[in-house]
DNA sequence: ACGTTTGGCGCAAACGTTTGGGTAACTGAG
DNA sequence: CTCAGTTACCCAAACGTTTGCGCCAAACGT
C-alpha cells in the first residue's frame, strides 16, 4: 500500500481510514489522521475489495436469481434491490434461472461459489424442497416476488389483489369469468388466483375449472392461456390475467378471434406495468409495488444477515380501473374515436 | 485448505486443481491427481475466489453499465451478456444509470473499485468525453446497443434499420411523416432516424425539422413525442418511432386524440420487442438482434482483454410488418373482428 | 521521584491462492 | 558406479487487507 510514503505503518492507515467511529478512536492523533486522508484522495485510493474479502470473510456481494430479467416486472423488482444494494455498500448479481429448477441449482451454486454475503431468491417455487436445502446449508436469504413455506419473504398481498380485481368484476356484475393463473409454481400466480376465486365464492359464484387455466408468464403465454380458454365452452365475460405481461397475449388472442377488449369482453391485469396504461383499449390492472418490493427484499436481507429472524412482509396492491372493463371508460373512449373516424 | 488431509502441500493441490493442460503437465502423478480430485469433490471443495483474485490480480467479472434494466431491450441485451459470460467463467455486475451522466460517472468508479476485469458500457452518449476518459484510463471495455466515437461496439446496423422503415412506408405511398426519435444522445435514435430520413431524401422527400420531435425511450416519452408532433400542423400519415416501447406511448397518445392506429395512421417501431405481436393492432417492427447482441458484446470484450483490438460490429435488422402499417393485414384484422361484432 | 495510565502507533499473523524456484528420489545410459 | 535427466513434490513469497497485542513515550497522580 502506497500510503505508507508518509512513513506510516499500514495497519495505521488501515485504522484511519476504515475504522468505524465507534471503535477506532484511538487509531490515530488527528493531524497523522489528516495526512493519510489527504494522501489517500490524492491518489485516489480504493480499498482492494478482494483482499478485505479474503480477511475478513464478507465479501458485501449478495447474489440474486429471477426468473428472468427481460420481465418487466422482475427488472423493476430488481431495480429496486440494487439501488437499496448501492445505498448500503453492497453490490449485486443477478442472474436468470427460466424458472428451471436445474438452472437455479447450478445458478445457486456458482453464485455461491462467489462467495456472496446472501441471497435473494425472485424466483421461487411453491415446492420448497430446493429453499429448504439451501436453508439447512446456513445460507442467508430472503425471497421477494413469490413467497414459498415459511422463508421470509418481500411480497405484494396478491390474495388481496385477486380479491380486489374480482370485487370490481363482481360489482360491474360479470358472473361468467375466467382465469388465466400463470405458472402452477408460483405464489403469485396462485395466490392471485385463490383469492379471486375465494371472492366470487363468497358472493355465490363458483368458477369451474376448466375456466382456469394455466400458462406463462410473457406475452406468448398469456396468449396460448387464452387460445385454450376460448376453444372450450361458452364464452366467459370477464377474464383475470395474473400478470400484465400474460394480459397483453391474451388481448392478441382475443382480437384474434374478434373479440373487442372493453366491449365484448372484461379484461383485468396484474401489476400495473407502465405499458397498461397506454394500450390502445388501456388496461385495468392490479398495481402492485414492485420497486418498493425490490428495496424492502433488500432491507430485509440485511436484517436477516445481521442476525435478526426474517418476518414475511405483504404489500398493499391498489386496482386501477382502466377503459378494459370499465364500461363507461370504454365509452368515452370510443366516443372520441368515433368523433374523429 | 482443507484438501492437505491427504498430506500434501497446498501449492501441489492447487496445480493439480487449477492447472492448465498445456502448462500444468508436471503437476503430479496420476494417483495423487485422483486422490486430489475425490476428496475434492467429497469435500466439495470451491476455489476463494478472493484469494484467487488477490493473487492474480485478475477478477473475472464484468461491470455492466445500462440505462435502465426495466426496459425490455437493454434487459434482453443484458440476458445475452450474461449468459455468454456464464459460458466463459465470468460474472457480470449490472447497474442502472438511467442515462445521467453523474451516475454513469458514480456506477463506473464504483464498478472499478470492485476490481471488475472489463466493463460493458449499454448506455453510451454520443458526447464521448466520458469514454474517452475511461479509455485513457485504460480499462478495457466495450459498447453495446449504443456506439460512441471509435470505440469497439456492437450494434444494430441502425441506419439500415431506419432506412427499412423508410422503404417500407415509402412502398405504401407515404409521403407525410413524422418521426419519434427518441434520446437525442443515445445512437440508436440518431443513426435510425438518420437512416430513415436519409432514404426519404433519396426519395426526392424532405422530412421538415419540425416533424422530427425527441423523446424519452420508455412508453411515457413516447406518448409526450406523439402529443408534441400532434399539436403542430397537419396530420403526418405514418411515425416512425426508434423504439417499440415509445411506439406503445405514441400508439396511446393517438388513441386518445381519436385516431386509429393502422387506419388512420401507420406506425411503425423498432426491436420487434415481443409484445408488437400481441397489440390490439399487431405493431410493425425492425428487428434488432437484442440478445445476440449481448453475446457478441461479451465476446468482444473477452477479446479486447485478451489484448485485440476491438473491431465494431453492426447487426442485421429485419423488417417485420404487421398490421399497424399494413392496410392489407389491418383489413384482415377488421374482418374478423366485424366478423363476430 | 516514581509507578500508572493512555495516546499513538508498529508488529506480525492470517485470510486462500498462485507460481518461480528448489530438491530429493528414481531412472537409465555410459 | 556415476551422472544427467526426469518425476513428483515442497518451500516460501506475494497479493492487500484487518486486528489482537505489545511497546514506547508522554502525561498524570500521589
Amino acid at each position: 500500500m502506497i500510503a505508507d510514503q508518509l512513513g506510516l505503518h499500514v495497519s495505521t492507515v488501515s485504522r484511519v481510514l476504515h475504522a468505524k467511529p465507534g471503535e477506532g478512536l484511538r487509531a490515530a492523533s488527528s493531524p497523522t489522521v489528516e495526512r493519510v486522508r489527504k494522501l489517500a484522495d490524492e491518489l485516489g485510493y480504493q480499498r482492494n475489495p478482494h483482499a478485505m474479502s479474503l480477511r475478513t470473510q464478507r465479501s458485501n456481494l449478495i447474489g440474486v436469481l429471477v426468473p428472468r430479467l427481460s420481465d418487466v416486472v422482475l427488472a423493476t423488482i430488481y431495480e429496486g434491490i440494487e439501488e437499496a444494494a448501492a445505498e448500503q455498500g453492497l453490490s449485486t448479481f443477478v442472474t436468470n434461472t427460466r424458472d428451471l429448477p436445474d438452472v437455479q441449482r447450478a445458478r445457486t451454486e456458482m453464485v455461491l461459489g462467489r462467495r456472496v454475503d446472501g441471497m435473494i431468491f425472485g424466483d421461487a417455487h411453491a415446492d420448497t424442497g430446493f429453499l429448504d436445502e439451501v436453508a439447512a446449508r446456513g445460507v442467508p436469504f430472503t425471497l421477494v416476488n413469490r413467497r414459498a413455506g415459511r422463508h421470509p419473504a418481500v411480497v405484494c398481498d396478491d390474495r388481496l389483489g385477486g380479491r380486489m380485481a374480482a370485487e370490481h368484476l363482481l360489482e360491474l356484475g360479470h358472473e361468467e369469468v375466467a382465469i388465466v393463473a400463470g405458472e402452477p409454481y408460483a405464489s403469485t400466480g396462485i395466490d392471485r388466483t385463490s383469492g379471486f376465486v375465494e371472492r366470487f365464492r363468497e358472493a355465490g359464484l363458483r368458477i369451474p375449472e376448466h375456466r382456469i387455466v394455466h400458462s406463462r408468464f410473457d406475452a406468448r403465454g398469456g396468449h396460448e392461456g387464452a387460445e385454450r380458454l376460448l376453444a372450450t365452452g361458452p364464452l366467459p365475460s370477464a377474464l383475470f390475467v395474473v400478470n400484465d405481461f400474460g394480459a397483453i397475449g391474451t388481448i392478441g388472442a382475443l382480437r384474434d378471434h374478434g373479440l373487442r377488449v372493453g366491449a365484448d369482453i372484461a379484461v383485468v391485469g396484474f401489476n400495473d406495468t407502465p405499458l397498461a396504461a397506454e394500450l390502445p383499449v388501456p388496461l385495468t390492472s392490479v398495481r402492485s409495488p414492485m420497486h418498493e418490493m425490490g428495496r424492502r427484499g433488500l432491507h430485509q436481507l440485511v436484517r436477516v444477515l445481521e442476525g435478526e429472524q426474517g418476518e414475511t412482509e405483504l404489500l398493499r396492491p391498489e386496482l386501477i380501473v382502466r377503459a378494459s372493463s370499465d364500461p363507461e371508460l370504454y365509452a368515452a373512449l370510443t366516443r372520441t374515436t368515433t368523433d374523429r373516424g
